[in-house]
DNA sequence: GCCAACGTTGGC
DNA sequence: GCCAACGTTGGC
């Protein structure tokens, strides 16, 4: 069992959003990008746990927990000529880009802040606190988890 | 809305 | 295969 951070535009799809779908679960799809698309075809396996973050948004950060309940298989909005993340170059026959199902668990008591997570010299390593850092599937050790869990229930 | 940082694309 | 130009991410 792993643990991840994803993250999503509350304005997109926030975690409110995923506790609103039917059996709380939904598809990630969209993500075009190498990396978070390896973790998510190679890595991701139902059991999962993941921290869902907010960003681009007023208070960026760590708002709540959703579990992997299916492992990579191919995003069929890639094939979508409608869809705002169609590729052209994406062949059904040989899929580009992969998602995996979220299903929602619970919301953190409080969002947990971006400058909260960069102030903490225990999650110096999480790409999340570098600067510049863009990707938007992380994996998180269980060790950055636990000091996580710790600092929800233990405020500044 | 600005813009720094980064990934991707495409000309050569 | 280099690298400049471009588009995107995402904090602020």
């Amino acid at each position: 069992m792993a643990y991840w951070l994803m993250k999503s535009e509350p304005g997109v799809f926030g975690i409110d959003d995923l506790a609103a779908q039917p059996d709380q679960t939904d598809h990630w799809d969209g993500v075009r990008n190498y990396q978070a698309r390896n973790m998510m075809r190679d890595e991701m396996q139902p059991g999962d746990q993941v921290f869902f973050y907010h960003s681009n948004c007023k208070v960026p950060g760590i708002v709540g927990i959703a579990e992997v309940v299916r492992g990579g298989y191919p995003d069929h909005t890639a094939y979508e000529p409608e869809s705002d993340h169609y590729d052209p170059k994406s062949d059904p026959e040989n899929p580009r880009w992969f998602m995996v199902d979220v299903k929602f668990r619970r919301r953190l008591t409080r969002t947990i802040p971006l400058p909260e997570l960069k102030a903490n010299p225990a999650l110096a390593d999480m790409p999340l606190v570098r600067k510049g850092n863009r990707l938007s599937i992380m994996p998180v050790t269980e060790a950055q988890w636990n000091e996580i869990l710790r600092m929800e229930s233990q405020p500044g």
